[in-house]
RNA sequence: CGGGGCGUAGCGCAGCUUGGUAGCGCACUUGCUUUGGGAGCAAGGGGUCGGGGGUUCGAAUCCCUCCGCCCCGACCA
């Protein structure tokens, strides 16, 4: 084990490899790119589906699951699809001891599989809406991995709807990216920028992409979740066709969303600090850590004294008693410092002659003593208090290094750290310029803005779009 | 794919220049003492030195070769 976790400062890249090792989230698996998700950062991802499958089921979508293995004649069906994703297709060519007749891609996403059955499902208009959704694993060959941001097998949900018209599925796309915004910012409390994807940044296939780009404490960008309006161009290479109220066999148009464990990696890097992780309530796996402090003639009354607020506090909380013998209260101390959990009382016999508790914050690291009678309703609200001030701090973050420009250059003397705001001319070639010199990209054309009028910060020609910009992983 | 670095105990490393019984710290096991911010003492266990080949009486160390990992670039839902 690590003894100490880099500065944020000093390293940020060590500081992220530092604390998900320390926090016990993850592993190295024996495969480059891949890494196992221990039970720790597991639970978080339950906790991330919990939250979403309520979500989805409230706007009637239903789970279901289709298959790993895609045949590569289905995969091939969509012509900018192909293209997008075939660099980073893991292909299976040998089952059961003998060559494939077709190579199987191990799916990168499942809008082909899902498409061609589909297409077998659907016949008429009242066979509309098709509304599901999938909590899987893909896997896509990355050239450069990092734990949670970018590894090569990863999991998510992915949604897949097929709609009567283009309005109903434009407003499920919508309506799905506000589903996102809601889970990320109550659940996970980091703020986001809904925004539309520019031509050059959009999902292979979709006719808009629509996206949550989150700011990470390094000041580069996250695109955290992703809503397609895919039109009819799925519909039209799988053949998913209704017969509609006119008689008259129309094309379906489809719509897929997705977000992934990428988010874990995003929560560690909005609200970790230089003590490790700092987890927001709703999600964290622990939520409140008891440490009783006793020589070994006092321990059965500490010990007594803690199973009484042990038990009152686990009938509404997440509690854990850390009553290991073999470990001193500063080592613990430190140890649930890294796990992030918001809450830790330490209980010894100074606090029980008081009928008190000691009760340490870890967004704020403050240390106060609080009554033991009434301990449940405090918790409550020091637990609210922790959600909204972590999100209440990522999102003073968020603006303190959002920066209006009129050129591009001027992101220089902000490192190109940060989102940059200004006006697009909506050609690619400045895009690409702008890409070219200074690794920023446009991250969206954010929903609710629009152009100044300065022109574009590339080029200083006319704008017909607001756009943020700025390094992303 | 290009450039650089590294593979020695579970983890972090020394040893290699100049070949000669494989070491240190943490972790682990046992016992005793400890416990309000990373406890102490004592006794233990744990290694095909990344793989293969070569040189040599003898290789962690020298030579050849293969493999893997990390960082920087390029690429990228």
């Amino acid at each position: 084990m690590l003894k100490e976790i880099t500065p944020k400062s000093q390293d940020y890249s060590q500081w992220y490899v530092d604390v998900i090792k320390k926090a016990d989230m993850v592993d190295y698996a024996p495969i480059k790119g891949f890494m196992v998700i221990k039970p720790y950062g597991y639970r978080i991802w339950e906790f991330i589906q919990d939250a979403m499958n309520r979500e989805f089921r409230a706007t009637g979508h239903e789970n279901a699951y289709f298959p790993l293995l895609i045949p590569e004649n289905l995969l091939l069906r969509e012509a900018e699809h192909v293209e997008g994703f075939s660099p980073e297709v893991a292909w299976v060519t040998i089952g059961g001891g003998e060559p494939l007749a077709e190579r199987l891609a191990v799916r990168p996403t499942s809008e082909t599989i899902i498409g061609s059955m589909y297409s077998k499902w659907i016949q008429s208009y009242r066979d509309l809406p098709v509304l599901m959704n999938q909590w899987s694993n893909v896997v896509r060959w990355e050239k450069a991995t990092r734990p949670f941001l970018r590894t090569t097998e990863f999991l998510w949900q992915e949604g897949h709807t097929v709609h009567r018209t283009a309005e109903e599925a434009e407003q499920e796309t919508m309506q799905q990216l506000e589903i996102y915004r809601k889970v990320i910012e109550d659940e996970l409390a980091i703020p986001v920028v809904p925004g539309r994807k520019s031509a050059g940044e959009r999902f292979a296939g979709a006719v808009e992409t629509y996206t949550l780009e989150a700011l990470m404490g390094d000041g580069r960008a996250l695109q955290i979740a992703t809503s397609h309006f895919l039109g009819q161009n799925f519909a039209k290479a799988f053949d998913i066709q209704y017969l509609d109220e006119d008689g008259v066999r129309k094309y379906g148009w489809t719509t897929s969303w997705g977000a992934s464990t990428r988010m874990i990696g995003g929560l560690i890097m909005v609200h970790g600090d230089d003590k490790g992780l700092r987890m927001p309530p709703r999600v964290a796996p622990i939520q409140v850590v008891i440490v009783p402090i006793a020589k070994n003639k006092d321990a059965e009354a500490v010990s007594a004294y803690v199973k009484n607020i042990a038990d009152e506090l686990g009938r509404e909380f997440r509690v854990r008693v850390d009553d290991r013998p073999e470990f001193t209260p500063g080592y613990k101390y430190n140890d649930w410092e890294m796990r992030g959990v918001p809450i830790r009382l330490e209980v010894g016999l100074r606090d029980m002659a008081n009928q008190s508790v000691m009760l340490a914050r870890r967004d704020t690291g403050e240390k106060t003593p609080v009554p033991a009678a009434g301990i449940a309703e405090t918790v409550r609200q020091r637990l609210d208090d922790i959600q909204h001030t972590l999100f209440q701090q990522a999102l003073e973050h968020q603006k303190s290094h959002t920066v209006v420009v009129e050129n591009y250059r001027q992101a220089e003397e902000y490192g190109y750290r940060g989102f940059f705001e200004g006006d697009w001319c909506g050609r690619g070639g400045c895009a690409d310029q702008l890409k070219e010199a200074t690794g920023m990209t446009i991250r969206c054309l954010p929903l609710d803005r629009q152009p100044l009028g300065t022109g574009c910060v590339v080029c200083g020609q006319p704008s017909t779009e607001r756009m943020l910009f700025a390094r992303a992983y």
